[in-house]
DNA sequence: TCCGTGACCAGAA
DNA sequence: ATTCTGGCCACGG
């Protein structure tokens, strides 16, 4: 049960993952206080598309900016074709200008501590 | 209950 | 620079 909310914590996270962005695993879980726990995240990630909230999965990727989980959609060039069609530029799986498209959950709190 | 696996990350050789 | 190993936590069999 208590896992259930570590899963439905990083849904309800990724899920504020604005578009044209991507974010990666350590920092959601950082964010959540699953430290070191980042193979968690991706492994709720896994379990997304048994959920039945709609999380974009295809915006997170790993802390090198590569597609690492594309395998696992529906089809490889799913992940892919949509970071795309949000303006986000891929070549061979790994996101270009990573560092820019990166967005960090802590960076929306930022802005309203200003 | 114990073992192996995994869409990871960081450090060391 | 690249490659490997260890560690973290959760789930399935």
């Amino acid at each position: 049960m208590e896992s259930q909310d570590i899963f439905n914590a990083i849904y309800d996270l990724v899920c504020l993952i604005p578009e044209g962005r991507v974010s990666t695993y350590g920092a959601i879980a950082n964010c959540i206080g699953v430290k070191g726990g980042a193979r968690v995240v991706g492994y709720a990630m896994n379990a997304s598309h048994k959920s039945d909230r709609k999380v974009p999965a295809h915006r997170v990727v790993n802390r090198k900016g590569v597609l690492t989980g594309k395998h696992h959609f529906n089809q490889p060039e799913t992940m892919q074709e949509m970071l795309e069609a949000e303006g986000v530029k891929i070549i061979e799986d790994q996101v270009l200008n990573f560092q820019e498209v990166f967005w960090d959950p802590m960076d929306s709190f930022d802005k309203y501590l200003t």
